[in-house]
DNA sequence: ACCTGAACACCGTTCAAGT
DNA sequence: ACCTGAACACCGTTCAAGT
């Protein structure tokens, strides 16, 4: 039977889990499909619309949090990061594939909507609560690379280990100092 | 006369100044210094070295600043990195340089080291000076990846403007954030 | 020491033509 | 509607051989 777009994703999201970003070419995903390249251009327009779509898949692993109440709205920014986190930690380069469907289409990402929701909800004004997003956002996705390359890094004979700020400290760490910075900027959501 | 390293890594500058990362290729910059590309790897090991130094030049534009008074430390980090920012902004693709050359061979780059130097004469932790500035290197890249997406996106016929948290603003506001909750984190500091 | 010429093993994208 | 075959215009890297 035919090939479907689903499948397309779903080939793209195992060579990417398997082998990373680096061997995931169009020419790679026909092989394994058994088709020629060209097939895989009348299911999707370009390699970056099917990167969006690999990375909103990765996030779809993310259920749905209720709204917190207004106080429990930090731990549940938090909670819906280290979600986010676990959903990508073991995916290689998925934090460039995030990155890249975040600014070809951020709607397509639906828990990073979830989040600015959230920060809203904790009393930060809109438009600042885009900044803070972002702020989280690029911690998040830097923690990840971070602890990915370590790894990488470690795996490799002529390995130099200056990996610091990889783990699930670091991370842990960088939420607290944000959190905690926006409580001061924000003295409405402190209590 | 002979082509020199200099000349590779100043004609990679110029390259990625005026058209970007993705027409920095190695047959390009031979194209342009008259050269056959295996020419190229008489004087540099391989492009990602080639990227390292070019990063490495970029930051190089950054003044060494003066060791601040133990107060004054945040009030340097932010001034340092304002520096860094506008070192960057204008050169395309340059957060995804540096972060490459960040994570293959971090001691080439001086601004860097400067940068953790301050976060511990601010009175945190060495190790947590690591994971602190991770968080700010983090914030600076994103804001400069982030600023520079939305000028591209901008040029584009079909452009949807949904380009938030780029500006000068949201660079500022996240540097805010971050010095805030690190004087909370580390109360030793905050006086 | 420094470079050429040529190869190796790849890329993403397009498109007439087939079924 | 869905795919093949083939082309177009590229990549990074290696290396014997030349000067």
């Amino acid at each position: 039977m035919a090939l479907t777009r689903e499948q397309l994703i779903d080939a793209a999201v195992s060579v990417l889990s398997e082998f990373g970003l680096a061997d995931l070419s169009m020419r790679r995903l026909a092989r394994e499909l058994d088709v020629q390249v060209g097939a895989l251009y009348w299911h999707v327009k370009s390699k970056q619309e099917l990167l969006v779509d690999v990375a909103a898949k990765l996030l779809g692993k993310v259920p749905q949090p209720s709204m917190p109440t207004r106080q429990m709205a930090p731990l549940a920014i938090a909670a819906l990061l280290d979600q986010l986190r676990s959903a990508l930690l073991t995916i290689p380069d998925s934090a460039e594939v995030v990155q890249l469907a975040q600014t070809m289409r951020p709607e397509a990402l639906a828990p990073l909507g979830w989040l600015l929701e959230f920060l809203e909800h904790a009393g930060i004004p809109a438009d600042q609560a885009l900044y803070a997003r972002h702020l989280l956002l690029n911690h998040l996705l830097g923690s990840i690379a971070a602890h990915q390359e370590a790894r990488a890094l470690a795996e490799e004979p002529d390995a130099v280990a200056h990996a610091a700020g990889s783990g699930q400290e670091a991370f842990e760490y960088g939420i607290r100092v944000i959190l905690q910075g926006l409580a001061v900027e924000h003295p409405a959501s402190a209590e």
